[in-house]
This record gives C-alpha cells, sequence and structure tokens, in this order.
DNA sequence: GAGCACTGC
C-alpha cells in the first residue's frame, strides 16, 4: 500500500515512485537512493521506512543542525502531529521526542556518540543516512560503524539493521562498493537550468582573481535584470569587506544601485539575517559569501552566481602535525553545487571566473575530510567501541598510514591506548574510556582529566569549553574594547586570560539583565557573545560528564599555576622552548620546527622561556594560538616518557 | 604585528 499523500503539501517528484522505493527499501538489507536537491526523498523516505512497519526506530541522520531541526517539523506537520511526538528530532543541546517516537531526526555526530556507547545501535531497526555525498568527517565514520553493527547484528542472529544512504548523484559507486554491491536507486530531481559562463580570457591566470571577480560583478550587475539577486563565492572575511567596501564606493558612480550584503559564519547574526530581506526598491542585492551559502544557507532570490573557483581549506600534515589554512581551487563537483543555487526557484545564471580549460583541470571531486584530518578523536572512539586492531578499520576512502600512525601515537603519548603484550592490538586505558567520554579533541580530555587530581576541574572546564567555541575576543577599535582586553589580561597567558573574560561574563549575566543589554555589553568589551552562551552550553554538558565519570570537581582559586600544570599534561607535545638566536620557540618534541606567537596572543610582546599552546596553524607563518607561560619540569616526564617510546 | 573556510559531538 502506497503511504496516503496529503494534498496540501506539494507534489514532489519522489511521488511517482513512491511503490518502487518501498520494494526496494523493503527487499535490501542496504540501499543507495540518489536524488538532487529538492526531489523530496529528505521527508519521504522516513516515511516510507515507517511503512514497512518493523519494530524499533527510525533514525535519519544529517550534517546540520538546522536542517535535522526544520525536517523533523516539516514531516511532523505532513503526518499531522507535534515535533516530538509520532516525529522527533535529537541535536546537541536539544531534543524533542517521547516513548511513541517512530521517527527520529539527528546529527551524524549525535548517532555517532550514541554509538559509543552501544556499538550496535539497538534501538533502530533502520538509520538512513543523508546527505551522504558531503563527505563529513561524521558521516563517513557513521558509515563505518553502521556497516560494523549490521554485520554484527547479522553474525548474533539479531533484528536486522536495515541501511538507507542517500546522496546527490555523485560517486555513488564509492557508496555501493562500501556495502557489498548494495543496489542504487535513482529519483529523477526537480531543479531549474543553469546557464554556465566561462571567462575563457582568464585561462590559466589565477594571479589576481579578487579583481577579476569585481569585473564579473559589475559586469553582471550592468547585464543582467535589476530584479534578480547575485550571489558571489569567496573565500574569507578579509576578502569580503575587502570587495564590499570597493563595491560601496563604485556605486556612488553607477545609476542602478548595488545593495551589498557580505556573509560569513563569524560574522554577527543579525547582519547575517540581513541577506533574508529584500533589498531597498530598486536596488540589485549582491550577496558576498564564504562557502557558507553553498550548503548551509540558502538565499531566496538568487538567479545569478559568480564563483571565484577558490575555497579556504584547512589541511592536517601528519609528519608535523600541523593543520595548513590555504587558498585552493574548488574541484568541479564543488563548482556543480555552487552554480546550482542560482537554479532553486527558477533558471539561473553562473559567471565562472575562471576558464573552461582551468575548469577541466580541477579535480573531479573534493578530497574527504576524512582524508585531510587528525584523527586521533575518530581512532578513540573507535577504539572505545570496541575496535582492537586498528589496521582492520576499512573506512569508504581510507586515510594513508602516516594519518593513521600519527594518531595512533598522539593517543599513546596522551596515555589513552597502548600496546597489548602481542604488540597487535591495542588496549584502550581507563583514562582512555573517560577521556573518550567527552566530546572534545583528545588533548582537551586528557587536560580535563588531569585537572581533576590538580584540584582545578572548575577552571578546566571553562577553559576547555571555551576552547571548543569561536574566537572570544573580536577585533574591536573602541576604547572600552582596550580597557576590557587589558583588565582580563594576564601574564600567565591566553588560557588564564580566557577564564578572566568568562568571569568577568557570567558576573554580568547574574545582574540578570536582559539578552538585549547582555549584547551590548558583549560588544562594548569586544567578546563574542556567541562564543560565550555556546561555551556556556558546552561547560555544562563537560561538567556532567566529568561528574558522572567520578572525578573530582573543585576550583583552584587564584593559584593557577594548577591550571597551567594540567594544561601541561594534555598539550605536551605542544611544548616549545625559547630560542634567543633565533627569536622564535622551538617545540621540545621537534626542535628543529620553529614556532611564533599569535599576533593575537597577550603573550605576543613577552618571551617566556617556556609556553605550551593549544593550536598550531600556519598561514603566513608557523603561529601558535592560545599560549600559556609554563614551567619545564611540567612536561619533563611526559616529554622524556614519549620520547623513550618513539 | 597578523588576521580562522565550514560543520559537529
Amino acid at each position: 500500500m502506497a503511504p496516503q499523500v496529503h494534498s496540501d503539501r506539494l507534489s514532489l517528484p519522489i511521488d511517482d515512485v513512491q511503490e518502487q522505493l518501498q520494494e526496494i527499501v523493503a527487499d535490501s538489507d542496504t540501499c543507495i537512493i540518489l536524488g538532487e536537491t529538492g526531489c523530496g526523498k529528505s521527508t519521504q523516505i522516513p516515511q516510507i521506512c515507517m511503512n514497512l512497519n518493523r519494530p524499533g526506530q527510525i533514525a535519519i541522520t544529517q550534517p546540520r543542525r538546522v536542517a535535522a531541526m526544520s525536517l523533523a517539523m516539516r514531516v511532523s506537520d505532513e503526518v499531522r502531529s507535534e515535533v516530538g511526538e509520532k516525529v522527533g528530532y535529537r541535536v546537541r543541546f536539544d531534543a524533542k521526542s517521547c516513548e511513541s517516537t517512530r521517527i527520529m531526526y539527528m546529527t551524524d555526530g549525535m548517532l555517532l556518540r550514541e554509538a559509543i556507547n552501544d556499538g550496535l545501535l539497538q534501538k533502530y531497526s533502520v538509520i538512513i543516512v543523508d546527505e551522504a555525498h558531503e563527505r563529513s568527517l561524521h558521516t563517513d565514520v557513521l558509515l563505518y560503524t553502521l556497516r560494523l553493527a549490521q554485520r554484527q547484528r547479522r553474525a548474533q542472529g539479531m533484528d536486522e539493521l536495515k541501511i538507507v544512504i542517500m546522496s546527490a548523484t555523485m560517486n555513488a559507486h564509492l557508496f555501493s562498493t562500501y556495502f557489498d554491491n548494495a543496489p542504487i536507486y535513482l529519483i529523477k530531481g526537480r531543479t531549474f537550468p543553469v546557464e554556465v559562463l566561462y571567462a575563457e580570457a582568464l585561462d590559466g591566470d589565477g594571479s589576481d582573481y579578487l579583481y577579476n571577480v569585481l569585473i564579473a560583478i559589475l559586469q553582471a550587475h550592468e547585464q543582467e535584470p535589476i530584479s534578480d539577486d547575485i550571489l558571489v563565492f569567496l573565500t574569507g572575511r578579509e576578502e569580503i569587506e575587502l570587495t564590499a567596501a570597493k563595491l560601496r564606493d563604485l556605486n556612488e558612480k553607477l545609476s542602478n544601485k548595488m545593495a551589498v550584503y557580505p556573509l560569513y559564519a563569524a560574522l554577527k547574526t543579525a547582519q547575517q539575517q540581513k541577506v533574508f530581506e529584500p533589498a531597498p526598491e530598486g536596488e540589485r542585492k549582491v550577496i558576498l559569501s564564504t562557502n557558507i551559502a553553498e550548503t548551509s544557507l540558502t538565499i531566496p532570490g538568487v538567479r545569478i552566481v559568480i564563483d571565484s573557483g577558490k575555497v579556504k581549506l584547512k589541511t592536517f600534515t601528519a609528519v608535523d602535525g600541523i593543520d595548513v589554512l590555504r587558498v585552493e581551487r574548488i574541484s568541479k563537483a564543488q563548482a556543480a553545487q555552487r552554480a546550482g543555487r542560482a537554479g532553486r526557484e527558477s533558471s539561473g545564471k553562473c559567471y565562472r571566473v575562471y576558464s573552461s580549460k582551468d575548469y577541466e583541470r580541477m579535480k573531479q571531486s573534493s578530497i574527504a575530510e576524512i582524508l585531510r584530518s587528525n584523527l586521533s578523536a575518530v581512532i578513540l572512539e573507535l577504539i572505545s567501541m570496541g575496535l582492537k586492531n586498528i589496521k582492520s578499520i576499512k573506512l569508504i576512502e581510507q586515510p594513508n598510514q602516516e594519518m593513521m600512525d600519527s594518531a595512533e601515537r598522539q593517543l599513546k603519548g596522551l596515555g589513552a591506548v597502548r600496546d597489548s603484550k602481542s604488540g597487535k592490538k591495542l588496549h584502550l586505558t581507563e583514562q582512555g574510556a573517560i577521556m573518550a567520554k567527552f566530546p572534545v579533541e583528545p588533548p582537551l580530555s586528557k587536560v580535563l582529566l588531569s585537572s581533576s587530581s590538580l584540584q582545578c576541574c572548575e577552571e578546566a572546564l571553562t577553559v576547555v569549553a571555551l576552547l571548543s567555541s569561536e574566537e572570544l575576543f573580536l577585533q574591536s577599535d573602541e576604547d572600552s574594547a582596550t580597557v576590557t582586553r587589558r583588565k582580563v589580561s594576564s601574564t600567565e597567558g591566553d588560557h588564564v586570560t580566557m577564564l578572566n573574560a568568562y568571569a568577568l561574563y557570567k558576573m554580568e549575566k547574574n545582574k540578570k539583565t536582559s539578552n538585549k543589554q547582555l549584547a551590548a555589553w558583549a560588544h562594548e568589551c569586544g567578546l563574542n557573545l556567541r562564543a560565550l552562551t555556546h561555551a556556556t552550553k558546552v561547560r555544562k554538558q563537560l561538567r556532567e560528564i566529568a561528574a558522572k565519570e567520578g572525578m573530582t570537581i573543585q576550583s583552584c582559586g587564584a593559584d593557577r599555576d594548577k591550571l597551567r600544570k594540567a594544561l601541561s599534561c594534555g598539550l605536551f607535545m605542544n611544548a616549545c622552548e625559547y630560542d634567543n638566536q633565533k627569536d622564535a620557540y622551538r617545540l621540545l618534541l621537534s626542535p628543529s620546527t620553529l614556532v611564533r606567537i599569535h599576533p593575537s596572543s597577550v603573550l605576543a610582546r613577552s618571551r617566556p622561556a617556556y609556553i605550551v599552546f593549544s593550536q598550531l596553524l600556519r598561514t603566513t607563518d608557523l603561529y601558535a594560538k592560545d599560549v600559556s607561560v609554563i614551567d619545564r619540569s611540567w612536561v619533563e616526564t611526559a616529554i622524556s616518557e614519549f620520547k623513550k617510546r618513539k
């Protein structure tokens, strides 16, 4: 029986194939469903699965929170119940569900967390992985754990775990191969044609793309109907603000005006929301965006896309353990995704600010996140799920051996895992088991763990929560911000400075000022309120885990040495010694690496003999971010033991 | 004295 289609929802391409889909899902333990944006798969497939009437919940995962929540609301409407009843959602810090919830929308990271407690995912009969083509780190790791869970449940004669993978029509063979040649079913999409135009004259010229993009904007503005909004893809905040300023200048001389809107994640929420408002009468909306507009935000009214062909990408290099952030060429798949943003509501146009030959030279698809990330958290999670032999890990695309070794080395150094007597297997240590419970990078879990015995857990929780959030201090020229910065600054380093700023925020919040007043206060102080509220939630979650794991939660009061000792325990691999001759720092574990303190640090102008930092990033130079002064003796033992093992 | 793309637990 085909599910009932309510008359108050618009017809979808998927409606014509409901019965075939139900058959496919019923007949195969794993299947791949391909469909372009707008075909209705994210709302309809879970309902089709529900009609199979199997016991257990149906989970459908999304890479982003907002998508999980809004899809749950839409489908609740369709089945005529309130969110949290038949259809619910679960994301970090927020959930709506009850005993009788059948369909659960959730982030893939959330399901992965659940898998740490129950590797067999027994409460679910069907798990649908949506947007699998995005290949987020969480999606890829989840696919691996699902494959394991399905096999183990089968081997133990338990209820079958049905897996449905949903993806756009790219690299489908990867998913199919990974799941024993699972059948692929294609749903036709409903998108509008987008005309693609190349800048052939720019063949091979990558030198001044920003200037070329500016010209393309002006050209499009001159030629295209004024009612068509323009979405421009650039790489980062700095060039977006620069281009915005130039366009506003040029505007003075134009008869048809442009309304320019910058758009990037670090932008204040209120300013982000401006892109959804209509432009002033008679003006054309021009949105200058990072790739936040590629998937996370859809802006209505866009009919013209201008694509720089560039993206800023972070890549982890295993040999030296350094994250590199740099501007790179996008892939063909990414170019298609960007162009597609012009055809959401009607036909559109995409100006590519590069030649068709340059396009041909692009990679077919982008390098998946799992191939360019530090894998220590992933490996720790898998080991805590019961995996003993990390050589047996088979991800959908396998990171190279250096990446795996680097993760193993880091985890051993932190005391989270150790070799078995035979040397073939890895054992989770007692510490490691607790570390895996915290949703933070392993070095930071180690900081938390160490803080328990060093009697400074309250402080460590705050610092780790802040390190898991956005940048705390905003760049601000206002005097009031400089005053605040000076007030909270500590000669002990950035971590204690963050702690002081957080204390200031808590004091202000206790005055019970309204949210509006709090925002005004934060702006005045040059503090990022979004970071502070997020850190507050993270801190609460971490504190609950710490309590549950039986850790001692105490405050060190004014004795911040204890906090810096705890930081040293988790971050000892990032300990540095000052080199007078080079006027730079050398990593104790890799003395040939020269590091500088990032100019945003409170220690940028001082030269303490020994430091630890929480992040190393190569941009124009190799910079240590979030730096604390330490005593060499605090890291001595850990360093020498690490060297011995090597 | 330089700027951190984007998600997520």
